[in-house]
DNA sequence: CGAATGACCAAGC
DNA sequence: GGCTTGGCCATTC
């Protein structure tokens, strides 16, 4: 593949595994991957990354979605709110809410009570 | 190897 | 309160 970097194949393997009505972040998904500061590179990785994985379903810090995301961004908030998740009049979604992690269970350490 | 880039993040004005 | 600048880190030319 074009790019083939340890790097963008963890960024891979976590979206792909973010459930419906969840979201990730980009500073998230770069921790994960192995540097948290490297947020920058996750949105590069996502807009060559394969379409077939849930992109819309990773939002930046702010819960707000992204702005070149393929479609735009009402797009990615009509595939959000299809899959369930709550999007505020600011286009943003509770981020706090509905974040999820990989190494964590949906249930018990999120905030949903 | 050096310079450029990027769907970010945080701080500054 | 919204726009600008710098920094960060990894990939690409």
């Amino acid at each position: 593949m074009s790019s083939n970097g340890n790097f963008s194949a963890a960024i891979y393997e976590y979206v792909a595994e973010i459930p419906p009505g969840r979201v990730m972040t980009y500073g998230q998904l770069a921790a994960l991957a192995g540097s948290p500061r490297a947020a920058r590179m996750v949105g590069g990785v996502a807009h060559f990354g394969p379409e077939g994985l849930p992109w819309h379903r990773v939002v930046n810090k702010r819960g707000g979605l992204v702005s070149g995301y393929h479609g735009g961004r009402l797009m990615q908030e009509q595939a959000l709110e299809a899959e369930g998740v709550q999007i505020d009049d600011d286009g943003n979604v509770d981020i706090d809410r509905l974040i999820w992690w990989p190494a964590t269970s949906d249930t018990g350490n999120n905030k949903l009570t």
